[in-house]
DNA sequence: TTTTAGTTAACGGAAAACCGTTATATAACA
DNA sequence: TGTTATATAACGGTTTTCCGTTAACTAAAA
């Protein structure tokens, strides 16, 4: 007896990357492609008018509505959505942020296709998949952590950190170039706690000065 | 009669992509895809080896050699190569930069599949073509660049300004997060010289601090 | 109920960035 | 042969960032 197929559901800003992945996915034939979206307003939607997938595979890079929240919006209603995260960066901290929301599986954009068949039938199980570079970027980062000051690590050891809202707000505000002075009169703060924020984020961030603060923004899509 | 099919090389170093693009080209039947490399060291040495494609699709975005790089290697080697650049953000001076390097294609990867056909159509012919998202940036360019203050536009009107080599040398390093004196030291020259260099950055990316000068360097793939 | 995480706030001193302006030398260009 | 672009350098003054450290209050979690 033959099971049913596993239905996927696309969500990525470029179009050309759903093509690919549709591609990828239709020489499959325990796979089927049933709907895609490209931003995350669509994908919302999709969902609100209670369509259903086996699995989703999410870019996480979205303008608007990014994938974050999209995990997020299904966590709040409680779907369970086994999800591959797409991502164009290897970062720790995304990659955290998007398990504490749980995804299970976490794709760079550039790892082959084929990577991303693996993921599918992992996370249908709801089995953990991370794509290469990011079982590197794993490794990587628990060696460094666990030898060098525990800062942001706490009793779990790798589920850890991330900004604050707060933090994330002012983080926004220094990659719009302004000062301390504007950021405290634009939050009604003073510049003493915007002065502590911005030293917390330097080093919760693990960068040397505001520099790596807007390139940590920038790659993060906040600015 | 039928003349010979347009041959195509892809170069992006996302597979998925690559993919996706071949995935869109080979329902035309006078295209055809000869080959494609997963970063710029590949694609320099597919031409080194003599190969050749009438229309080349590249990504500039690439870690190591840039497809920045790749079109003054074949400028250097005066190879007249039709090409379609493709990146991720839609940022008139990277246009400008493509442009004077001979390319005469341009399309926001966020575009439909779609374009890229008129694209090659367009630069086979040695036409220019640019996707929509970058006609609608030149034409709100343009209008700005005209009111506002001419500082940066010389006497063509569009064809301008842009960094020099020392001053791209000091934005890396700023970028790198790097001070003043770091930078002085490293390049073998006065503080007082980085901070003109630093000072006449601010200017003529017109931003306020380097909080700027790090997101347009990141924007730029300078990082 | 203690503990932890988050937000707020302060302070003093060092370092770096920012600002305007001027100036010299060189190489390329018209 | 001027003109322009580029790279270099200096200077004094202001503002901002950076650093370490401490601490109070709150709300949520263990």
């Amino acid at each position: 007896m033959k099971s049913r197929k596993i239905s996927v559901h696309i969500a990525d800003d470029h179009k050309i990357i759903i093509d690919g992945i549709i591609a990828v996915l239709e020489d499959e034939d325990d796979i089927q492609v049933v709907g895609y979206s490209c931003n995350g307003n669509e994908l919302i939607n999709w969902f609100k008018e209670d369509n259903k997938c086996d699995v989703l595979i999410l870019d996480i890079n979205m303008p608007e509505i990014s994938g974050m929240e999209v995990l997020k919006f299904l966590k709040q209603k409680n779907i369970f959505q086994p999800t591959v995260v797409l991502s164009s960066y290897d970062d720790i901290k995304l990659i955290k942020e998007v398990i504490k929301l749980g995804a299970k599986g976490f794709i760079a954009k550039k790892c082959a296709g084929k990577h991303i068949l693996n993921a599918i039938r992992s996370v249908i199980h709801d089995e953990e998949y991370f794509g290469p570079s990011i079982q590197e970027l794993i490794v990587k980062n628990f060696a460094t952590k666990t030898v060098l000051n525990g800062n942001n690590t706490n009793q779990d050891g790798i589920l850890t950190s991330s900004l604050t809202e707060r933090e994330i707000q002012v983080l926004k505000l220094i990659a719009k170039q302004k000062s301390t002075k504007e950021i405290a009169e634009e939050l009604f703060i003073s510049s003493n706690t915007v002065e502590t924020h911005r030293k917390n984020l330097i080093k919760k961030i693990n960068v040397k000065n505001v520099v790596g603060l807007a390139l940590y923004a920038a790659k993060n899509n906040l600015v």
